[in-house]
DNA sequence: GAGCACTGC
């Protein structure tokens, strides 16, 4: 029993009636479970189980603690338990710990109120966005880094916490990295505070030189290790390389399963039937294959595939091999045991934002150093590997970035800016980002939030930014739920709102594409994409929610399942901010407008010579092929600006020119426009407008 | 006439 005393404290083991009184669960006052003995012994031969008692000492000397540990040293799990005991967590005030995905705040919460013998959302939940599994009694709450900024919104000391734990900081999550630059603010006035952080080897020296002082805790890791392959040679078709690798480790290497890395959907799929077609070819002198594709777009039984075992032997009695072939998912979020080989081309699809364009866009690019790392040691979880790096050691040592470059210096910061201002922040260009982001990209984040009238002409948050601070959406949706009242349409706005957040509803496979579009034909609104979406919807709740009548029409069930979460959550707040929820019934002109007084500033007209001008950048774009609209209007809006092989504009919806007067007189003003052409463009339009409104009225008084 | 790495509020 003694080993117990470091959970449970002072049993001497002499006196009997004491004994019982230890063996008692001080959560929840019952006798422990025989489940949680057995689980108590898998924990104690955890690594992270030898840190605890240096751990509680240096909380003591320390405001902020940074804490190196690979997968596999319990990090995650013990730790919290080790600072509930602290003498730090006082009163009501407990423990919480960011996790940059929900599934894995989900699944820690669940394992760790298994350890700790009491029931989920009692002493220990979880808190994510719909999901709110915590109570009163709650002391250690894992939740998502984003729903963490977002309680501190209402709550800008983060006073519900006595230590506040950023898990997998070495992600650098754009939350994260906001999050690092708040709590060092925060800990200024809460001297009570303690934040521990949580990386993996790599960035740990980084945070510690950004929270000065802090010092390092090392947890070693759980990895077997991996033996790395380079190519002699630079590879000039990095997925031909990846097919050829996998077959000839297939062939000629021991059993044991084979994670392959590619960029994308289409790659994938094409890869997957390559090898298997190769495999097939040799006949039964090697083993069976099951290859098997991992993207985030597949649905969930897909995914599940992966964990399925390899198949048996061939009649030869050559033992089959498992194969997945999948992106960046397989590098963090998924972890796949019983991988023997790694195959890295060292690609992979990244966000680039263009401050000057304000576009995101995602570009094939080479992976750094510390993902090339991540990626092999997946091949070592379960016994020692190999990895297949399809580049040269030289390329590995001079030509990869240490790494990746964080989310926020590759992102449109418009949404964080709000964000920021809401807590108070007003001076961005002090604030300490641990990796500040370019001035040009801050500025354009400023500007349209200024022409969205969430900041004045000073900077500072105004009533209607107060507001839009409150949605968990882009600035642009934000402005138009508050404006969706005043147009008679916030129940319908609320609906595109929802269906702009979440992925494409309308399906369209390889092998049915006609099929897909002709079923897309009956929701079909000529006038735009918005509206045709809105008629999509609005048909589902129809039909009841109805997934095999989705199928049947080519509609993704699972992206309308969550438009309608979000469709709830946006409900809600629109009722706690008063905004009255009213419907304008078939009048979508109403719609288009109030689609405008969000997104003025992407407005498209078209030219005599066919193509579309981006009125603000003046920029020569095409209408998506995509698009129900294909009358070529005057005047389209777009949600999204994609770079491919044109310049795309993608979800339009057409609106009269005279709209834009209405709607937004400031910013239409032709006097502001220095572009000639876009001004003379205007002026007539405004002369037109100005004509019709005369003779309207004359019509009228007649 | 064509594209969707991965997350998150």
């Amino acid at each position: 029993m003694s080993r117990f005393s470091a959970e449970q404290g002072d049993d001497d083991g002499a006196d009997p009636s004491k004994k019982i009184r230890v063996s008692m669960n001080p959560w929840t006052n019952k006798v422990y479970s025989k489940k949680y003995y057995e689980i108590l012994k898998t924990r104690q031969s955890l690594p992270a189980w030898e840190a605890k008692g240096q751990l509680l000492k240096l909380l003591d000397e320390n405001q902020v603690i940074v804490l190196q540990g690979e997968t596999g040293s319990g990090k995650t799990t013990q730790i919290p338990q080790f600072l509930l005991e602290s003498k730090h967590v006082k009163g009501k005030k407990g423990i919480c710990c960011t996790q940059p995905r929900r599934v894995a705040a989900m699944s820690v919460a669940k394992r760790v109120a298994d350890e700790m013998d009491v029931q989920l959302g009692d002493e220990v939940g979880y808190s994510i966005r719909f999901e709110d599994k915590t109570s009163n009694k709650t002391m250690l709450k894992y939740l998502t880094d984003g729903m963490l900024l977002r309680e501190a919104i209402h709550d800008p000391l983060l006073e519900k916490y006595s230590i506040i734990m950023l898990d997998e900081a070495h992600e650098r999550t754009l939350n994260t990295d906001i999050l690092f630059g708040l709590l060092k603010e925060i800990l200024e006035n809460r001297k009570d505070l303690k934040i521990v952080v949580m990386s993996a080897t790599m960035d740990a020296e980084k945070f510690q030189g950004y929270f000065k002082g802090a010092p390092l805790l090392e947890i070693p890791g759980r990895l077997y290790p991996v033996e790395i392959f380079y190519t002699h040679e630079p590879e000039k078709d990095y997925v031909e390389a990846a097919i050829r690798t996998a077959v000839q480790i297939h062939m000629y290497e021991d059993e044991g399963d084979m994670l392959v890395f590619l960029t994308g959907e289409e790659e994938i799929e094409n890869a997957c039937k390559q090898i298997k077609q190769e495999i097939q070819k040799q006949g039964d002198t090697c083993g069976p294959v099951n290859v098997i594709p991992l993207y985030s777009s597949l649905p969930p039984a897909m995914q599940q595939k992966i964990f399925d075992p390899a198949p048996g032997p061939n009649k030869k009695g050559i033992p089959g091999r498992k194969i997945i072939i999948a992106t960046n998912i397989a590098e963090t979020s998924l972890t796949i045991d019983g991988i023997v080989y790694v195959i890295d081309p060292g690609f992979a699809k990244q966000k680039v934002f263009n401050p000057r364009m304000r576009v995101e866009s995602l570009l094939v690019s080479p992976i750094s150093k510390a993902s090339a790392k991540q990626r092999a040691g997946r091949a070592g979880r379960t016994r020692p590997g190999k990895c297949f790096r399809l580049y040269t050691e030289a390329s590995f040592k001079n030509e990869l970035m240490e790494d990746t470059y964080p989310e926020i210096l590759r992102s449109n910061l418009a949404s964080v800016v709000l964000t920021l201002k809401k807590l108070g922040i007003n001076d961005l260009v002090h604030f300490d980002f641990m990796d500040p982001p370019a001035p040009e990209t801050l500025m354009r984040a400023l500007e349209l939030l200024n022409d969205l009238g969430a900041l004045d002409d000073e900077g500072e948050l105004t009533k209607i930014g107060e507001m839009m601070a409150e949605f968990p959406l882009e600035p642009q949706l934000g402005k138009i739920l508050l404006n969706s009242a005043k147009y008679q349409c916030s129940e319908e706005m609320v609906s595109i709102v929802a269906l702009l957040s979440v992925p494409n509803i309308f399906m369209r496979p390889k092998e049915n594409q006609k099929e897909a579009d002709d079923a897309r034909l009956k929701f079909c609104n000529p006038d735009g994409d918005h509206l045709t979406m809105l008629n999509a919807y609005n048909a589902y709740k129809q039909k009841k929610e109805n997934a095999e009548w989705c199928k049947s029409n080519y509609l993704n069930s699972r992206s309308l399942k969550s438009a309608d979460d979000v469709r709830e959550q946006l409900k809600n707040l629109m009722v706690k901010l008063e905004i009255p929820l009213v419907s304008c019934g078939t009048n979508y002109e109403n719609v288009k407008k109030c689609l405008l007084s969000g997104f003025f500033m992407q407005v498209a007209k078209l030219q005599r010579n066919g193509a579309y001008m981006a009125f603000k950048d003046v920029q020569t774009v095409a209408i998506h092929p995509s698009s129900v609209v294909d009358q070529k209007p005057d005047w389209v809006i777009y949600n999204e600006f994609v770079l491919t092989k044109r310049h795309y504009i993608r979800n339009i919806t057409a609106i009269k020119g005279e709209y834009l007067f209405e709607v937004n007189p400031d910013y239409f003003n032709p006097a502001r426009i220095k572009h000639i052409d876009t001004r003379k463009d205007l002026e007539k339009l405004e002369k037109e407008t100005v004509e019709k409104r005369k003779k309207q009225s004359q019509q009228s008084s007649k």
